[in-house]
DNA sequence: GCCGTTTTCGGCCCGACTGTTTTCAGTCG
């Protein structure tokens, strides 16, 4: 045995997974077999990519290698990472490599061949070592490399150093994607302009744009592209494929494609690529060959011009591109089991929404109004609770008047139903902001946590379970708290909570704020196998917010989630049979 | 180094563009 395990000093999925990946970059930079690089690749991935801690998987002596891309060898690497802190297969390539050769890799236009290259010669191991380098023109003197990929690698540098990794959020890519997409549907001889890529699947954020345009001539449509106004810079240019950066640094790829070829080039586009490399192994199974351009048998054409016939050659259904991921969506369609995804139009009503009782910008009624307009059936006011002073949180006695104020309400409305509501505050240990005489006179509580986000795991979890288990508690408002690319998710043992809420029939919420959007996809599907309902909500807090719903069914979607496991997609009397207070 | 309806060995996605070449390697997606 080890040393004891600590849950509280437990490493992170992602920090196993960044040194796997090192790993890679580093066993490919010193020219090992490439097969082995991409298998640590995978497994970096599919460590990214759990739902459950690695680090509590192998607390509780769980068979890593039940995971995909983890064999014999990987799973005991990973196991020393979790438990001394150190994977072995790194060490030792760090005697032969310099590991800081790993972020060279992070530079565009400078692969594992060119750092070696560079190393080599001029013992470059940094961004500052390349720098100095190229900017005294010596890079451009190696084999290989020239005036021009020392400019280029220069430009790489820069965009690295003022951008980091940065992707974009997926509300910011569609507002810069989707006038970009009517721009180039509007040239002459252009038919339809889709964007695949991770955009079309919906994740969180994006790192950079897909765009695919149906169009016979391909120069035609590339000059549409290069016409538009808001282009920082071309990276490359050509007739079937081109690459320009955005101001404000998105990065798009256009591709031309034939008619005939749209529903492969979709395919291919929208990914993902672990999606892609299954079907087109199922492809050469069958001994066909799947690309951009079609499935074929030899020269025969089997498909290419819709999506759907591309899958249904190879036997098929056609996968949702939110399922895409290489989770079990190719079994599924392979037996007509896929899940039927819910819809937006699915939802009745929303439960989490603010007015400028406490910090939302609109009024009762003008809120109740646009909720109505956008067909909702029923809309729970659920302004904060005292402890948000900043939000101006309402303490029992204005709440009990706001209530009085949708009472007085709700005869003038007859599309709408108002519900009576609060987020109340999860407090440091655990109860709530309000006592629970007060929350009793609610049709909605929303439970959610503000404060002290940074409490050590045990106690974190401790709170949550305290918060769940008070009887009024309906819903677990944006349960990890997280702010995409600003602010960490809690640290807490989430498959014991929501385990919890699943006993206690608290509904899981998923917060469509797209600077949330929490619980996250993969989250939700952890809360689906323990048995969670869910509710997707938009946390609004004008009139405009209420429109951010469909965010939130994109994660729903990409977690698999069918109608029936959300609880606002209930008729009234149904939702209030299932939300109340327990005994 | 992983994987298995060609299963324990022999595969492992592939086409476009760029810059360097003088027929192609490296990189990217």
């Amino acid at each position: 045995m080890t040393r004891h395990h600590d849950s509280r000093h437990a490493v992170s999925n992602q920090a196993v997974a960044a040194d796997c990946a090192r790993l890679a970059d580093l066993l490919e930079i010193a020219g090992e077999n490439p097969f082995r690089v991409r298998a640590w690749r995978n497994a970096a991935e599919t460590i990214e990519g759990l739902g459950e801690r690695l680090a509590d998987a192998v607390a509780e002596g769980a068979d890593l290698t039940a995971y995909p891309h983890i064999g014999k060898d990987i799973a005991a690497a990973l196991e020393s990472r979790v438990r001394d802190g150190v994977l072995p297969p790194l060490e030792e390539i760090a005697v032969r490599v310099p590991p800081e050769l790993a972020d060279l890799m992070a530079v565009k236009g400078l692969g594992p061949k060119g750092i070696k290259a560079l190393y080599d010669a001029f013992r470059i191991r940094g961004l500052d070592d390349l720098a100095a380098a190229a900017e005294a023109g010596r890079v451009r003197e190696l084999p290989g490399f020239g005036p021009k990929k020392e400019q280029a690698l220069l430009a790489g540098i820069r965009q690295l150093r003022a951008r980091g990794e940065r992707r974009t959020r997926l509300d910011a890519a569609e507002r810069l994607a989707e006038p970009l997409r009517e721009w180039l549907a509007g040239g002459s001889g252009v038919g339809d302009v889709v964007i695949a890529g991770s955009y079309r699947r919906r994740k969180e954020t994006v790192g950079d744009l897909d765009i695919v345009a149906v169009s016979s001539d391909g120069d035609s449509v590339m000059a549409r592209l290069f016409a538009y106004d808001a282009i920082e810079r071309t990276v490359s240019h050509g007739t079937t494929r081109s690459t320009v950066v955005l101001e404000g640094g998105l990065q798009v790829d256009l591709r031309a494609v034939p008619a005939e070829s749209l529903g492969a080039a979709l395919v291919y586009f929208t990914g993902s690529k672990a999606h892609n490399v299954v079907l087109r192994q199922r492809a050469i199974d069958r001994g066909w060959k799947l690309n951009e351009y079609g499935l074929f048998e030899g020269g025969r054409t089997l498909a290419g011009a819709d999506e759907a016939g591309v899958y249904r050659a190879l036997g098929l259904a056609w996968i949702p591109p939110e399922l895409r991921e290489d989770q079990g969506e190719v079994a599924a369609a392979e037996t007509d089991a896929l899940p039927a995804l819910i819809e937006p139009g699915d939802l009745r009503g929303d439960l989490h929404a603010h007015t400028d009782w406490s910090d939302g910008k609109a009024g009762l009624e003008a809120m109740a109004r646009a909720a109505a307009e956008r067909g909702l059936e029923y809309l729970a006011i659920t302004d904060h609770g005292p402890r948000v002073r900043v939000a101006n949180g309402l303490d029992a006695e204005r709440l009990r008047r706001q209530g009085e104020a949708i009472d007085a309400l709700q005869p003038e409305l007859s599309d709408i139903t108002l519900l009576k509501g609060c987020e109340v505050d999860i407090l440091e240990d655990g109860r709530l902001d309000l006592p629970d005489e007060v929350l009793a006179a609610l049709d909605i509580v929303v439970c959610s946590i503000h404060f002290h986000l940074d409490l050590p795991r045990d106690r974190q979890t401790e709170r949550v379970l305290r918060a769940l288990d008070n009887p009024h508690c309906m819903i677990w408002g944006h349960p990890t708290a997280r702010e995409i690319g600003r602010r960490e998710p809690i640290d807490i043992d989430l498959e014991r909570c929501l385990a919890a809420a699943a006993e206690k029939g608290v509904a899981v919420e998923i917060n469509a704020q797209p600077k949330r959007l929490d619980l996250c996809d993969r989250h939700v599907r952890l809360a689906l196998q323990k048995g969670c309902r869910l509710v997707i909500n938009t946390d609004a807090h004008s009139v405009a917010n209420l429109d951010l719903a469909r965010f939130g069914v994109d994660q729903a979607r990409r977690a698999w989630v069918t109608s029936e496991q959300v609880v606002n997609t209930l008729p009234l009397a149904a939702l209030r049979r299932v939300l109340r207070p327990r005994p």
